[in-house]
DNA sequence: TTTCCCAATTGATCTAGATCAATTATTGGG
DNA sequence: CCCAATAATTGATCTAGATCAATTGGGAAA
């Protein structure tokens, strides 16, 4: 099946779904996402060009390889599976996304998006509009920074991914991958010992280059040695130390 | 032994090594390189805050990890390694690259380099100071994109090689290792067909995710199936279809 | 030129993780 | 609530590529 926009289901606009327009200044991933070290007069002028998009459902794309490059995105709540299709239709995933994580950077140079972005779960988001953001960019040097370092974070996310990815076994992958969660849940305010697992198997096999029954296997493995619980999606540490023990300098 | 900016030689200063003073302006790689697209005028600022550092040895190092982070390194002439060290010591690579290529944006978020570069073979390049880049950016919107441009090249560059990494066979990673540098080579006005490899075999097995005797291995049966000719650095590509073929959808 | 030292190649064997196969949850649609 | 489709687990086997081992080749120093 080939996807299209058309074919992703926007939620509708009913009430219940009606987000209260929030807005940069009060909004409770302000230190870590965009307006992060920017002052109260800046975070007004970046609410007014911040698009706050009403949620989507589970399921739905956020944009799609070709799409005209218009806006990066940000994440408020829920998760986003970024993706490929490689020359045979085999989905490769990219990287997972949550809240206060911006994505879209790959884009900017194509001028169109060139992967898949979806919601894993009820998403909401605010849509940045990248051309307005590059004039507040050279208005506001602090704004300029904070692009850069976002930039800047993603290719730094990615160095980590390619070291994961080429040189470590399934255990460290696994131990790397749960530890990497932890620690963006914990930013976030949550426990970083027990979370949600938004993804698949599949998907975190996928991402991590390894089999589902690989991961499953591990899974066990580590149920087994006490170094988690992991019951249907939720996962719960029981020994941080032997899991970041595994993960060597990374994470 | 722990490498240290001291133990490793500067190439001394000597007249028949001291490049003449090279501008943007009438630099060659200017169509690939940070001034491509930009305007005469606009070159001309960039000129006066990059500076055309003498050129340094093989094996002398641009940066190491936890330097300060003062300046992106553009490659004028020859070609840099860019690895870490992982717990065990152990070299991981990230990347090659060559000229027109500008390295060090992963600097940027942590102030400090986190990666060490180290010239291949005898290495002219240029020092772009970020705090003067990020002004001239403010000032000039082109350059800001193109600097925006080129943050996000890198990204995409990375994603194609977490791609490669994880789904790959050896066989493809090395066909997609070798048409990479073809093409990257051609667009510098060079042979796409026959080049010199400035890395050795470790070094690609390190980079691709493989052991040498895999690459060594790889480079017998492609030259058994008159893929190409590979005598010791000197590489020559005799059927690029099927080199192509083997990449899939990347390169 | 000879010697030393790595880099590269080639062969033999081993193993982590893939693949194939079967079974047992789960989930979502009607 | 039921059923069909899908996700997850577990077991058995296979294999790409790692590892171990030996040999060859080439370049730099004297």
């Amino acid at each position: 099946m080939t996807i299209t926009k058309e074919n992703t289901k926007e939620i509708a606009g009913r009430s219940i779904f009606r987000s209260p327009r929030v807005s940069c200044v009060t909004c409770s991933l302000s230190e870590l996402c965009l307006p992060r070290g920017l002052k109260k007069e800046n975070l007004d002028k970046l609410d007014y060009i911040i698009k706050n998009s009403p949620p989507i459902a589970k399921g739905n794309h956020l944009y799609l390889p070709g799409d005209d490059f218009k806006s990066l995105f940000a994440i408020r709540t829920g998760s986003v599976k970024v993706y490929v299709l490689d020359k045979n239709g085999e989905e490769q995933i990219i990287g997972f996304y949550f809240p206060g994580e911006v994505i879209g950077f790959d884009a900017i140079n194509k001028e169109k998006y060139i992967c898949y972005a979806i919601a894993l779960e009820t998403l909401s988001y605010c849509k940045l509009p990248f051309e307005k953001m590059s004039l507040i960019c050279a208005e506001i040097p602090e704004f300029q920074d904070q692009m850069f370092r976002l930039l800047s974070d993603e290719i730094s996310t990615e160095h980590d991914l390619i070291l994961t990815l080429s040189k470590r076994t399934a255990d460290e992958k696994l131990a790397i991958f749960i530890m990497s969660l932890s620690n963006r849940f914990a930013k976030l305010g949550y426990s970083s010992t027990v979370f949600n697992l938004p993804m698949s198997r599949q998907e975190i096999g996928n991402y991590l280059g390894l089999a589902v029954e690989t991961v499953s296997r591990v899974f066990t493995k580590f149920k087994r040695t006490e170094l988690l619980d992991v019951d249907k999606k939720i996962l719960s540490i029981k020994d941080k130390d032997a899991l970041h023990a595994l993960c060597g300098y990374n994470k």
